[in-house]
DNA sequence: GCTTGACTTCGAGCGCGCTCTAACTTTTAG
DNA sequence: CTAAAAGTTAGAGCGCGCTCGAAGTCAAGC
């Protein structure tokens, strides 16, 4: 048995706040945390797991209505991991899909910047004065 | 001279609502355009290829505010590429980032995926039944 | 005994990026 | 002449994901 982690561990643990531990809870993406005697939240390994797999699906843009649904799904269906699988799928695609977008986009700032770098290497008058001065967007 | 673009054109053109595009004008992410005679904007091909590029970096997450310091480095700065350079390799580094974290996110994900279907392969028996009940969370 | 500090709940507030409303003008089609 | 469509402005409103404030409880240390 591992130690119980106070609200204040868990926070510094994973990297999210106590407001937003909390929030997380009212809003049943965490399931009622175990208390201790004095009405304090006690956060096991397995709460702490939990918590890591959410922001997991959090920090690649997941919104919490979803995640809420794939809470409750866990909840609901302890034993069927079918639907939480297709969930998740859905999700990598988007994923998949976010990633893509990004390095599509940043292919044309690259160009950009390269573009500036030009312009700055032949404004410096490497090779010759430019004939045409630079009109740069 | 290409024909200049009402607003609606261009919203159809670069996904974004006439709206946003007003909304952009005024906090000052496109320069004031150009106006036909009865008020109406006006936008020139121009204007439209700065539109295609701030949502190149809207969409990689940029903030309105860093954008709004882009747009007015070009405004002050026509002929001064550097700082414009400098702003644009900083949000390639932030961009790199995002995917490297999506990508590290995505691989938990894929491996909680696999995870699922494991249990469900076993759930369907196809070598035996499991000597003991799968716990998914 | 009293302060300090960590916790509790509930509800309000906030920053961001739009998004929409209201009231108005102008152009176009019938 | 009229009605519909598209534009204008200024400013309010909204959804999201937190984030914070107020008021109270409890336990430990001086």
């Amino acid at each position: 048995m591992e130690p119980d982690l106070t609200i204040q561990q868990v926070a510094a643990a994973t990297g999210l706040s106590v407001h937003t531990l909390r929030y997380y809870e009212r809003c049943s993406l965490i399931a009622a945390v175990t208390r201790a005697a004095n009405g304090h939240r006690r956060y096991s390994a397995q709460d702490i797991r939990w918590v890591e797999f959410l922001t997991r699906l959090r920090r690649t843009g997941m919104p919490i209505r979803q995640m809420q649904q794939y809470a409750a799904l866990v909840r609901q269906h302890p034993n069927g991991v079918q639907e939480r699988r297709q969930l998740l799928e859905a999700h990598r695609r988007a994923i998949a899909a976010q990633i893509a977008e990004l390095q599509d986009n940043l292919a044309v700032i690259d160009w950009k910047i390269q573009h500036y770098s030009d312009i700055e290497a032949n404004a410096n008058g490497l090779f010759n004065a430019p004939s045409t001065p630079q009109s740069a967007q």
